[in-house]
DNA sequence: ATTGAATACTTTGCATGCAATGGATACAGT
DNA sequence: ACTGTATCCATTGCATGCAAAGTATTCAAT
């Protein structure tokens, strides 16, 4: 792999594992340093990482995004209408039979898989299978675009709303909008999957922004 | 200002202005001659580009982006849900009274200037004054990550779409479009606005459709 | 002690050199 | 003539050097 390719890889993932916290400032000196390479390469994946909105340039240096509240809520509505689109064109798809049935039940066991891990307590991994559900949809909806999109998304989000994974107790909320989702879905139901997904994703918005007005009580 | 942005800034005309078209390929080298550069910065500017999706890297070098059919499509459902958002999200500031009369009127002033230039014929401004319009309202919407993505999403469709600026004579159906934003806005009915954007979005997509099937006869 | 300025240093932006990759071309063999 | 191969060349990826910009530190003066 290309040393820019490595770069931008670890970096992103030292970020998103929250090695480097929200507002931590990198140099690409130090960058290089870690990495063991010269600068140029980790001067492009900086750049990369800025327009992936995982940094942001600032003066010296860069340093890693902290969405505020409100770029929080900015983001979560943005990514309401996206994931409202990407569900209502699979459900279109599957209403036009242009959907396999297995990816419809593999779609099911993600949805399980997320569900039991939460109610596991296992947050890591009840994260990673919640998000590989909804990236299941996003490919689904098969619209590239709007799953790139999301992707980028979701990054920022999680970035952001690390801390606050001590999850609240809404797991049986959450997996009854999966669920609503799910069969909205597979019945073809495109108008009900919109609003299903769009409603899922502005309340754990909603159940977030209560996260983060306790912790500063 | 810096080499890097210069070139980004530069090369980014030259590609919605057409001079370098659709599917054209660039080298560094080429291209640093051309700006009076040297590769460094160019090759910077690519990558920018590459992530503002004007571009896309083929291999050896890079080519401007074209979007195929369905590609176009994709682009313009994200960009639907998306004006749906900032203009449900604008009137909801107005329903509020979180908006400037001024900033209303100035808004009107768009629309009639983009209806008067395209009745008028003169197609390039015409295509300005459109983008002005919807960009307002993206600003307007006071959402940031929704009026980023959709910048990006403009400068893609207007690259692909080009050609097909001999507009179909829909001006009628356009303006008639704007004034039923603008109302809804204008009273504060969120849900009929973003209705309204999306429509009108879905209805420019659906033109540009039947623009590129006559050509292909 | 505090404020001001001057100096030194850290860090970035850009250019250039070098090695490696990938593709095109030419040549030979069948 | 066509295919396979080998060579050559264009172009990119990365490293390093140098200059500029901005920041911190230190020293002096009030």
């Amino acid at each position: 792999m290309q040393q820019t390719d490595a770069a931008r890889t670890r970096l992103r993932e030292l970020i998103l594992d929250g090695v480097y916290a929200p507002g931590q400032r990198l140099t690409e000196l130090e960058a290089a340093a870690v990495l063991a390479m010269s600068r140029t390469p980790v001067r492009e994946a900086f750049r990369a990482l800025v327009a992936d909105g995982l940094v942001r340039s600032a003066g010296r240096g860069v340093s890693v995004v902290e969405l505020g509240p409100q770029a929080l809520r900015h983001a979560y509505q943005v990514r309401g209408v996206l994931e409202g689109l990407t569900a209502e064109l699979a459900a279109e798809r599957q209403r036009r039979g242009e959907m396999a049935p297995a990816e419809l039940t593999a779609l099911e066991r993600l949805a399980a898989d997320a569900q039991e891990a939460t109610a596991a307590g296992r947050l890591a991994e009840a994260v990673r299978h919640n998000r590989r559900f909804h990236g299941r949809i996003a490919t689904l909806s098969a619209n590239p675009v709007a799953a790139a999109s999301l992707e980028r998304l979701w990054d920022q989000i999680q970035v952001s709303t690390r801390r606050s994974l001590a999850a609240p107790e809404r797991p049986d909320q959450v997996a009854a909008q999966h669920r609503r989702l799910l069969a909205a879905i597979a019945a073809g139901r495109a108008e009900e999957a919109h609003a299903a997904a769009r409603e899922h994703v502005m309340d754990t918005c909603a159940a977030h922004e209560r996260d983060g007005t306790e912790e500063e009580r």
